[in-house]
RNA sequence: GAUCCCGUAGCUCAGCUGGCAGAGCAUCUGACUUUUAAUCAGAGGGUCCCUGGUUCGAGCCCAGGCGGGAUCACCA
């Protein structure tokens, strides 16, 4: 189906035709890449570099690639800035340094704002000072045919910026282009997850794989995406998390395993919430919940660390400090802090009246669980701004967890809540098959009575345990909410390159509804 | 899902009480060999999100819809 293009097209479309009844591809296959802008501007220096009547004491020769992102051009010479990964360099060409018809017949005329092009050429320094490359050949290795929507900047004011939030992430190429911070954001997220690997890798863990689809879902409080196979003829879930399957690992005789991959939550979006996420998991042998408690502590803090060289960061408005120990305290330790009820101990009615009293939305159906999960996550939650650890969690939110060794009716269970957000949950693996057997059977139970998050019952995995697991310690840790944090994101969209839109409405398709 | 806000040129936005559709950047033509928001002179560019209504007349008022954003609520 074609298209109408817009005036700035049509003419970008000609100059591709031009070019190429010219001989001059429009589209080339290579370019030899010697330097890029940053180095260039690192390495550039004038006492050896710097030409004087045209000649330097050490010629400073680069070949560089990049976007043309400004034009400046002054009858028979011209300025330009490229961009390449690294940041942006001037580019000075003039007519008598190229062939005879190169400057004026195919870069003054052909060249657009938003070309990808290869300059050759030496380094020098303009009479204001800027570093610059002075172009002797260049090619054109990608034609732009849509104008960019290039930002201006003039004393720290910003035109022309694109500030479209659905553009951004439907056309993230663009945002990238225009947006060097948000490339940074992208590399920084990128660093934290190889910095994490590392952490892992250096302390022996093994990273594997374990199935995305799956015939049974488990391992969180959530409803799964389906699907089907269809030479099997079955129907599978995209998983929620990896849990189940790493502690069988562990049952088969692997001390420490980790998965960094995605998982798939069927709910709303929002600020915090894309359906497809990304998730660490971590299990390790014969170590308990409050061994899991300084990993995470030290883990967070290396990363911070090797992000920013501090511990302390900041976030929206405020500071946050990462370095370690962080604060550990009790779920009921800390409700009774905020809201003046010691919880413990209190019966399903109790909890309610209490949960009254604190004017919560509530009703008939939620149990003792729900209902302590509800005044922690309003009272508490959104007021803990520095990392804390929160302890020792009711035993109906935690099907997959240990019971606690001295406190009854709780489970071995922490959550490091940050910035008023859970960061990360962890806790000794509940790995008697009985107990797990009977706590899915609970799940299975609430699933019959509508809970749509329920745990389904997982044969197989309760035969893994019945071999025997040694007591384990478990870790899941969201990296994009990680990632929010260490780059300063307010938004879960702008730490995931493609998020999850509506799908595009066509002009064209619009028109016809 | 609920509430509030928004939708006008490629981009950012203005548009009064309802009276010829505007600016900057970008684009095009011309001048200009160290500019940097280059500068100077000129030009073109619009389904004002869609549908309907009120009106002599709608970008503006009304109704419905579509799309987006922000806030709120649950799992990370």
């Amino acid at each position: 189906m074609s298209r109408e293009y817009s005036e700035q097209e049509v003419i970008r479309r000609d100059a591709r035709a031009q070019l190429d009844a010219a001989g001059f591809p429009p589209y080339g296959y290579s370019w030899d890449v010697t330097h890029h802008a940053a180095s260039i501007i690192d390495d550039f220096d004038e006492t050896l570099h710097q030409p004087v009547e045209g000649v330097a004491k050490v010629p400073f020769r680069v070949s560089v690639a990049g976007r043309v992102m400004s034009m400046r051009i002054m009858g028979k010479a011209a300025f330009f800035n490229l961009q390449d990964q690294s940041g942006r360099i001037q580019v000075y060409i003039s007519r008598d340094d190229l062939p005879e018809g190169y400057y004026n017949t195919i870069f003054k005329k052909l060249v657009d704002i938003g070309d990808v092009i290869g300059i050759e050429g030496f380094v020098f320094k303009t009479r204001v000072g800027e570093t610059s490359v002075h172009a002797q050949r260049f090619e054109i290795l990608a034609k732009a045919l849509r104008p960019l929507p290039i930002e201006k900047e003039v004393d720290g004011k910003v035109f022309n910026e694109i500030t479209d939030k659905e553009y951004r992430y439907r056309q993230r190429y663009v945002d990238l282009v225009v947006h060097p911070e948000v490339r940074k954001t992208f590399q920084q997220r990128a660093r934290m997850i190889t910095t994490m690997r590392s952490f892992l890798d250096e302390r022996g863990y093994v990273e594997v794989e374990t199935p995305v689809l799956q015939p049974l879902y488990g391992g969180a409080a959530a409803r799964p995406f389906t699907t089907r196979h269809n030479a099997l003829d079955m129907k599978l879930y995209l998983r929620i998390a990896d849990e189940l399957y790493l502690k069988r690992l562990i049952v088969g005789g692997f001390d420490g395993v980790y998965e960094i991959s995605k998982d798939f939550r069927n709910e709303g979006l929002s600020r915090f919430h894309n359906p497809e996420f990304t998730m660490m998991e971590l299990y390790v042998a014969y170590k308990d919940y409050n061994w899991m408690m300084d990993l995470v502590e030290e883990m967070v803090e290396t990363i911070a660390t090797v992000l920013h060289g501090s511990t302390d960061l900041t976030v929206g408005d405020n500071t946050i400090s990462f370095a370690r120990p962080w604060k550990r305290i009790p779920l009921f330790e800390a409700i009774e802090e905020k809201t003046g009820h010691d919880l413990s101990g209190l019966s399903r009615d109790d909890l309610a009246t209490v949960a009254k009293k604190l004017e919560l939305d509530i009703d008939d159906t939620m149990g003792s669980g729900k209902l302590i999960d509800e005044i922690f996550g309003e009272f508490v939650e959104p007021h803990m701004i520095q990392p804390t650890f929160i302890t020792d969690y009711p035993i109906e939110l935690s099907p997959l967890a240990k019971k606690h060794r001295t406190k009854e009716g709780l489970v071995e269970r922490f959550e490091a809540i940050c910035n008023g957000k859970a960061l990360c949950n962890a806790f000794s693996e509940l790995n008697d098959p009985d107990d797990q057997r009977s706590r899915f059977e609970d799940q299975v139970g609430l699933g019959m009575r509508g809970d749509a998050e329920a745990m389904q019952l997982d044969e197989d995995y309760l035969r893994a345990l019945e071999y025997g697991m040694p007591p384990t310690a478990g870790l899941g840790i969201g990296i994009d909410r990680l990632a929010m944090l260490m780059t300063n994101s307010r938004s879960i969209r702008d730490v995931i390159l493609f998020p999850l839109l509506r799908p595009e409405v066509e002009e064209s398709a619009a028109e016809t509804e």
